[in-house]
DNA sequence: TATTAATAATTGTATATACAAATAAAAACA
DNA sequence: TGTTTTTATTTGTATATACAATTATTAATA
């Protein structure tokens, strides 16, 4: 296939007089894409912070509770972590008493504890408080065609 | 400011039911932009394995052979990246003898080795080989678009 | 049924990244 | 000129994440 490089031009003048935002990386998805979800992260761990949990552990808490005796593959699954990440969220889960797990043969459930059940409101607040942040600096509308557009070129790289 | 919580829908058998495509977490920012940075820092990372460097000492040692004596401050703000996790990227590259620092006063200066400069060529096929990969799968059209789109809302969401 | 293959989860190890604090130098300013 | 503020960089420390290998269990199959 034929491509020519985009950064071809980049010398450095050119690179030296540029704002960031013009640098020849904002073309490039490795540099917007993680740019991008750095940004979004510290929103979230931010929204999350009354928790003292981060946005992954929060949001493995919560699917503890609406789906109690969940499977960490499922976890893994939903979440787009990989199962050792997830082994991982949930030891520091248990650490902290929010969740318990039982394992039969291969087979691991993991289940909320009361004091996960009482920080229910909580969780669900920092979850919309989040929602309604980055609404708030990108639009209704702009952020869920974004995270539609995501998701859809997210599917298409994979595996 | 009024906001309904898009999760609030989720429930059990309709999580358990979903395909990851389709979970509520798919509407979420939070793990979109997660999700697509980690399949495109995959790609990356399989393009750059040849310099047995990952994407981001690629191109940072990029920078540096386009612009000797480049700052660490440039470079972060390049790259998008803490100063200090410039500084660390810069000592591992120097390990490695492809980079050296001087420094004057506050002032830091990166320079690349001889090894960098031989290297240079494969750096830059590396670059447009991961370019290939992603516009051969996203689409050439799509993939412009998709990172202009990136930068623009990262931007949005400064600092 | 016995063997092989697939699946679920975990552990060991390594990475990139960040934040906060520290250091040091330069610039601003009073 | 002396003091304060800003800037550039580095260090210490902590985090999330991943990959590869391992363990254990279940399912498939010959």
């Amino acid at each position: 296939m034929e491509t020519e490089n985009i950064f071809a031009y980049t010398n450095i003048s050119y690179l030296c007089s540029m704002k960031t935002s013009e640098s020849c990386f904002s073309k490039c998805l490795y540099f917007t894409s993680n740019a991008l979800a750095r940004k979004v992260e510290k929103l979230a761990i931010d929204s999350w912070k009354k928790t003292s949990l981060s946005p992954s552990h929060g949001y493995l808490l919560l699917m503890t509770l609406e789906q109690p005796g969940v499977q960490p593959s499922l976890i893994a699954d939903h979440l787009q972590l990989q199962p050792s990440t997830v082994t991982r969220l949930i030891e520091k889960l248990e650490e902290k008493k929010l969740v318990v797990r039982t394992t039969e043969g291969k087979i691991t459930n993991v289940y909320p504890t009361p004091k996960a059940k009482n920080l229910l409101p909580t969780l669900q607040q920092c979850q919309a408080e989040f929602y309604r942040q980055y609404i708030a600096i990108l639009g209704r509308e702009e952020s869920e065609v974004l995270a539609k557009n995501l998701a859809h070129f997210s599917d298409k790289l994979n595996p």
